[in-house]
DNA sequence: GTGGAGTTGTAAATGTTTTGTAAAAACCGG
DNA sequence: CCGGTTTTTACAAAACATTTACAACTCCAC
């Protein structure tokens, strides 16, 4: 389909040519060397990778790395994504993204920015 | 009928050559490239592509996307207007028509570009 | 047609909300 | 305790929304 497809993902694990997540041994790598993140950061990542391209709500994200219910209101979430950013080095902005208002975003890695170009219609219900 | 149907609509998504709107993961595409919004202007967008075709007064799209009562005057309806007209670039004026006294309305494209251009008066209360 | 009241378009200023960030405080297992 | 981790705090910065002020336009009465 003319779109070079340089990122797997599966329920074992996400790879990409600068980013790799091992969802069962519980680690990442950037570049081949090992991340070190501590446990919520990794579980940060993890959800945010397992969802590759689709937005997470921040209370989503409160909720399942925190055990926080909706109400609650905090700045942890963005301390944690700094710190993953961070550690995530000169790729951080392409990778994790913001979506003001709502959450964030991990956005896998594409070799060619898409332009499909083509229109092809969504599915529309029966 | 002579006219070519060029675009489809559901309660799922709009669709056509240029513009789509997923009603669902809410956000929509010009020529296949994500339309950054905000999101009064998705909404205001989605509730004008739901009712393609049809007028929404003024008073209408204030108190659906704002919450505003009648008697509210305000200009933000118009700039948010522009700021969605803008974004949808060379072609917002075929996609967003002013409807004098009353509101706006959003037309479907259509391939053969047949000049409306009428435009019969509602009653215009008592 | 013309004028004028009313309506919409627009840019810029202002206000509000959300996110980013650094630093300090609190927490927690060993 | 101690070192690393997590959370809170306090403020800065960014994004977004609304208001303001005025220009441009539309429509209708004349």
């Amino acid at each position: 389909m003319g779109l070079l497809q340089t990122a797997s993902n599966s329920p074992y694990g996400y790879q990409d040519p600068h980013l790799e997540v091992d969802f069962v041994r519980k680690y990442a790598s950037l570049d081949s060397h090992r991340l070190v993140l501590t446990r919520k950061e990794y579980e940060l990542l993890a959800l945010l990778v397992e969802n590759a391209g689709e937005i997470i709500p921040r209370h989503m994200l409160l909720m399942r790395v925190w055990g926080y219910s909706q109400e609650i209101r905090t700045r942890t979430l963005d301390v944690h994504v700094r710190r993953l950013r961070k550690k995530l080095g000169s790729y951080s902005d392409q990778y994790i993204e913001t979506i003001f208002g709502i959450g964030y975003r991990f956005q896998p890695f594409r070799m060619t920015q898409r332009f499909s170009g083509v229109f092809q219609p969504i599915a529309m219900g029966a």
